[in-house]
DNA sequence: CCGATATATTTCAAGCTTGAAATTTCAGGC
DNA sequence: GCCTGAAATTTCAAGCTTGAAATATATCGG
């Protein structure tokens, strides 16, 4: 008979969870594309930018760039020209450590805190108007089952 | 009392809104990250060029640039890049149409369509991996609740 | 102090992505 | 047969992203 070579079986439950996988897909996309318009239209700046600056507000002290990348899940050489981008706008600074001449704290500037705080609010607010369909129990819920459907490699949580 | 400027209020329900999507972000940037780093290593190929293939095996009879952009969601000029380097690699290929000389249709060569099938009976197993943590009633469910939490803006099904 | 190894960051080439502008072709009205 | 506007695609500049290589500094054993 005719046997294919040695591939795993594709197993109704592999299946199942394809098709959890393109529905998540889907959904980010379409909010992620809503949000990336808007930013661009409203604030004429970008997701990553927006990103960035969130985890800087969020860390008000700083961040080294180490662990910027780290808590976006991004590579090293992907944060360097962001954060230029963002100090050449005068939004975010890098500020030296004392003592260690490798590293550097990155910091928003006020400008940048003032500008973060209403770019987060109109996000917020944007994400409810794509992602409102479900009644408060519900997002919870699916909330906590996507955490669960990760089967292991968490580090940090919120 | 210090009034604040005329945000719309941050309600509870636009924190759980964030918050879940939030959660999304996180788990499609984990399962992104893997599908990635496997395509690489095990096929040298990228994400991009995986979802142009996978579209493209399901239209066997071939699409045209715009409907692949359309089913992609993604922009006109992004496909022409992907599409050229997938038919240097003689996987694709673009098929004149008769009717009109503005558009073409692009397909899978034969070595294009059995290399995506290997790549796609991987990518079915390492999304499992990644997902599985849910019991089969549950994946399909949050499923369904993914869908319902998209309020408005749907056009093609699955 | 030296050398080896580890850390923090930047640089780089290649590819992805977008939105806008440019091209080419088509279709319909006149 | 033209003209005008629509449609299909490509081109382009700017920015994002990665993984790997390069730089620079730190740390530690001897």
């Amino acid at each position: 008979m005719t046997k294919a070579k040695e591939r795993p079986a594709p197993s109704p439950a592999s299946k199942e969870s394809l098709r959890l996988w393109l529905r998540i897909l889907k959904v980010q996309r379409m909010v992620e594309a809503e949000l990336r318009e808007r930013l661009r239209v409203e604030f004429d700046t970008t997701l990553p930018r927006f990103d960035v600056m969130s985890a800087l507000y969020r860390y008000r002290d700083g961040m080294k760039m180490s662990e910027l990348s780290r808590a976006l899940k991004v590579s090293n050489g992907n944060v360097t020209g962001i954060v230029d981008r963002l100090a050449e706008d005068g939004l975010a600074l890098r500020v030296p450590v004392p003592g260690d001449r490798r590293a550097a704290m990155v910091r928003l500037t006020k400008r940048g805190v003032e500008l973060f705080e209403a770019q987060a609010a109109a996000h917020e607010v944007w994400v409810h108007e794509a992602l409102g369909g479900l009644e408060g129990e519900e997002s919870a819920m699916v909330a906590r089952m996507l955490d669960h459907a990760l089967t292991e490699g968490d580090d940090d949580a919120e």
